[in-house]
DNA sequence: GGATGTGAAGTAGTTCACAGCC
DNA sequence: GGCTGTGAACTACTTCACATCC
């Protein structure tokens, strides 16, 4: 690769919470054949306003046209560089349930540059068995090298299962488990709550309030991730 | 009781996706038998600052206590109060899939005030059987009156689905589906992907940027809401 | 003493309005 | 004409610092 850039330089963290969803919306337009779409188009779709969508895109150098706005694939291959998209990332999944199930089956989960390495679970009628095209490992096997951890177990095994995926020296933890881990220092952890959204939702219906209320359309929510810190 | 209610004037939208986080927090508390806990010790497990906490939890009335912080019951029930789960809230579920199912058998989805009325599919060999303590209908059955639809089907049939609950008069929609969905003016429609999470840290993973890199801890992520326009 | 709650200051993000280019 | 890209104005959120109360 005769990777160019890292020109991006800072993007925002509200700009980089929308590129994938103008991300998407670029791949759809994409796949019923439109070649151009326009600032005001996606910010329908993502729900927000034109110049937002203008001073994100901005951040990724001069992409657009003006008079005509922005070609598709353009638009999709330089959001793909500006997150990393370009680079591999090893996956691996620890709790292979109803969550851990959907997600390394789902289409959308697994985007360009994650590759799936490995799935582990603590129950031995799941361990052996094929999921996603990977054999099962069990918890207490010895952990592959990886970039990101999965985390979707129950909640009282969330700790546990992120000491051993630091332990194998695995960095950026995603946590589906509703359970707030403690991590070494250098470690990223986000979190995931589904029902933080649920949450949110129903203040919006009960307040009358903001997305829902005053002739809004729709809401984009985007994902629910929170924080935290360690001990 | 002598309540005090709903002088929870207007909550701003990151302090709305926070609130959940804490309550969390308070209930993990509760259950370990802990009695009060101060903002100092919610910011550290929910990754934000004290003083963040101070201000988010101020807009709920004065509930903490000078000197010696927050009692951690309190704390739930106000959060509980300001979000609206003291009213009931009936959920259906459209798609039993596995994320479906994972959904539906959490017990961190349908939390306080969400109560699970109706699941439906479009498989006949999932259809008539029992989830969560549900007969699984047909999507082709009418469906019930609800406040909430959940939609976790494939992407291809969410916006016919979004089309079947708002002829239901389900005006707040939950979707899981990577698709955006048209809906009447009126209608909410909140956004969950998971795979932005995922591409969210692995921007931070390559550019050593935020959360992740220099010297933080770990990430907070908080929310990412984004508000929306109408057509 | 100790931690809350809050004006005041600072910072980040969004929106306006328009110059620049197609 | 149309739409991007961007300085300037504005709004929203966060952080500081401290008065207030237990």
């Amino acid at each position: 690769m005769a990777t160019p850039r890292l020109r991006t330089r800072k993007l925002s963290e509200p700009t980089i919470s929308r590129l994938p969803v103008y991300q998407r919306i670029a791949e759809g337009w994409m796949r019923r054949g439109m070649v151009r779409i326009d600032s005001r188009q996606i910010g329908e779709l993502a729900g927000v306003t034109a110049t937002t969508v203008r001073r994100d895109l901005a951040g990724l150098g001069s992409i657009g046209t003006r008079g005509s706005g922005y070609d598709v694939k353009v638009l999709n291959d330089r959001i793909a560089e500006a997150l990393g998209h370009d680079r591999d990332y090893d996956v691996v999944v620890v709790g292979i349930g109803n969550l851990g199930r959907a997600l390394v089956n789902s289409s959308n989960f697994l985007i360009r540059g994650a590759r799936l390495v490995a799935l582990y679970d603590a129950d031995p009628t799941i361990v052996g068995t094929i999921v996603a095209g990977h054999v099962v490992a069990s918890i207490n096997e010895p952990m592959v090298a990886a970039t990101v951890g999965v985390i979707c177990v129950p909640p009282e095994a969330a700790q546990q299962v992120a000491d051993r995926l630091v332990a194998a020296d695995i960095h950026a933890l995603l946590n589906f488990a509703p359970q707030v881990v403690n991590v070494p220092l250098g470690t990223a952890v986000h979190y995931v709550d589904f029902s933080i959204e649920l949450q949110i939702l129903m203040y919006h219906l009960n307040n009358g309030t903001g997305p829902l209320g005053g002739g809004l359309l729709h809401s984009l929510g985007i994902a629910t991730p929170s924080p935290l810190r360690g001990s």
